[in-house]
DNA sequence: TTGTACGCGTTATCAT
DNA sequence: ATGATAACGCGTACAA
């Protein structure tokens, strides 16, 4: 591991540190003559700079980290991959790493990524308090406090204050329980996500307000809390099951939110022999390539997270650029954050109410938008 | 971003900078009294050694690169997740790097993370050659010839000395065309992976040593080749299709070379109104989650993912402990790999050939391993 | 046990 | 256009 330095290039070139330094990074200043003879040394030699010693000098690192929650969920490894393409167009490295839903392991990595000065940090974070209102971790907090440009993504912390870019569903969940609704549907079960996170809450909220709008009760039996993880997908499919032993309570609909517990609860509900679409109908959050294996083809709610990710590291690079220094001043919660519209997607996983009493006749709601299934196209 | 450094630490201590430093950095030689004055101090300030400067000097930095070839590839989700949780056993961060089946944009990542010196590299390696013997890329090339301790996972580049751990499907391929071949099918068709990478090369390879021990004749016509990707994945199945029009190679069987691949194609032949497992047997190499979404359950090839990850971070720790310095001076081309071995499981996806004259009874092989398909267990 | 001084590899500044 | 020199933040040999 003998390390090839400037000098040595330099030398070998029969010139200054200094200027083999120039011609290495793109200094105008420097004579044809100069150029060439750096680059057949620096080639010759192999020279790769020490990041370390240079960031060390000019504090950029031209790179970036980004923290998900969970490598294994198809969603966050899209958002991931959406973000690295976004970076690379500005010049920037990504490295990721995995919370794996667990603060400590965030903590872990983020104080990785501080140590080794990333210029900017997008996170999908992971809060502190067990129940409603989740607090920075103490790696988060000295994120903020140091003024390092951070922007999460995909889930907000209540209490800190830092620009974000998020999903919002209420439209959505409002139509995909409308068409139910008019597909006899009454009572509409929950598969939901774990209440310290921003988006489960959400996804809670729009579930209550749509079953408000539709002069529907709403029924806390009805409703499952999961951990956004295919183990308790199953284990949600399981109580469902249970509960559907129970003329009264039992649910004709479940809406699931997000991918892994659908994959999770499928299997389970397959496994029982309940036909989805026929005996119970299933929309699920978040649309991902892997449901094409699915038959009937999923409804979903879902945004773009493509989309998603671009907005994020554009906000991350105008927090980059200094240009949003202001709104990291504001004070109070939410500064300057994007939100994006999620969308129902009527598919064949939804049909009439088992019990209903001639249900309508075909679901055609005009308020929703019908994507065939299939797979997507490539990037 | 007013950066707090060692000395600020030092001065608010009321100590000298190497004090400081010494209690920092675990030192035994400091006394109590000023171990708790800087420590309260860092806590205080909340400062956050430079790694950058502390590695100029210590060259040790407890983290590690992982290059994965395709975020989105569950796969390699899954692979991701057993290194870093291997990696963090042994006091190790890892930092996740996504090639995107790309050579420029792995020698991007590589090139980031030899400047910035992490201690060791797993790496999904991107070859270069566009046919049959792929070599190394210019960054692998220096990360091997600077003798930085690297472990190549899942894949190999045959011209490139370097310890690896992959796995091998020679059996389970045997195995599976027997399970095939038992129930009439005679033309089994194939979308295999990209010809450059070692993994499609050995499931090709098997393939036809299969196909010959079964007495069946190799039929190149038979042969897709595919990008590991979804999209390619469905090319293949409307290939498939087109090929089933003709009696005379009409093929009753496939085997489809990766997950991702599989669901692009099972989506076209389900569209086309294909009924796998009984129009046509299904064999899909790799096992995801995801998988249980399909009705019938699929017939797999598949590793221990998990072991894999495990046995690369250990191969890859005992270099850097200096075990194995040994091993990397041996010449030739691998060089101290570890092979795991595939194992065939068979599922509904795999039926009676649709012509064969009164097939088999039941298929019942004893060489089999028969597991029922259901959600695995959580982690 | 503690402090002083130097160097890790690079770039910015100031001369020339 | 080029070279000498200082400095980035830290660890450590050496002296005290």
């Amino acid at each position: 591991m003998q390390t090839v330095t400037l000098r040595d290039v330099a030398q070998a070139a029969g010139v200054s540190p200094a200027t083999a330094s120039r011609v290495l990074s793109g200094n105008p200043a420097t004579s044809a003559v100069a150029r060439e003879k750096v680059q057949a040394a620096a080639a010759q030699l192999g020279f790769s700079p020490n990041a370390q010693a240079r960031s060390l000098r000019s504090t950029r690192t031209d790179s970036i980290a980004l923290l998900i929650s969970d490598v294994r969920n198809p969603y966050f490894a899209d958002l991931a991959h959406s973000v690295e393409l976004a970076a690379r167009e500005l010049g920037l490295v990504t490295f990721i790493g995995n919370a794996n839903e667990d603060p400590e392991q965030q903590d872990e990595f983020l104080g990785a990524m501080l140590s080794r000065r990333v210029d900017g940090v997008l996170a999908v974070p992971q809060g502190l308090g067990d129940a409603s209102h989740a607090t920075a971790t103490p790696a988060l907090e000295r994120l903020l406090a140091r003024r390092i440009p951070t922007v999460l993504v995909d889930r907000t912390l209540p209490e800190v204050p830092a620009l974000s870019v998020t999903a919002e569903s209420t439209q959505a969940v409002h139509d995909a329980v409308g068409a139910l609704h008019e597909l006899g549907h009454r009572r509409i079960a929950v598969i939901g996500g774990p209440e310290h996170t921003s988006t489960a809450q959400e996804r809670y909220a729009s579930y209550a307000a749509a079953l408000q709008a539709h002069g529907l009760p709403l029924d806390e039996r009805l409703i499952f809390h999961g951990d956004f993880r295919s183990a308790t997908g199953a284990e949600g499919a399981r109580w469902l099951l249970d509960l559907r032993q129970d003329p009264e309570t039992c649910p004709t609909a479940v809406l699931i939110a997000d991918s892994p517990m659908a994959i999770g609860a499928l299997a389970v509900l397959r496994e029982a022999g309940v036909r989805v679409g026929t005996d119970l109908s299933v929309v699920t959050f978040d649309e991902i390539e892997a449901f094409a294996l699915h038959d009937p083809p999923l409804s979903t709610i879902s945004h773009d997270v493509g989309a998603m990710g671009r907005l994020a590291v554009e906000a991350l690079a105008s927090l980059l650029n200094g240009e949003a220094a202001v709104s990291a001043e504001t004070a109070g919660a939410a500064v300057g954050s994007s939100v994006l519209r999620s969308e129902f997607t009527l598919r064949g996983s939804i049909g009439p109410a088992p019990g209903a009493p001639t249900a309508a006749p075909t679901p055609t709601p005009t308020t929703v938008k019908t994507t065939p299934p299939g797979p997507p196209p490539a990037t």
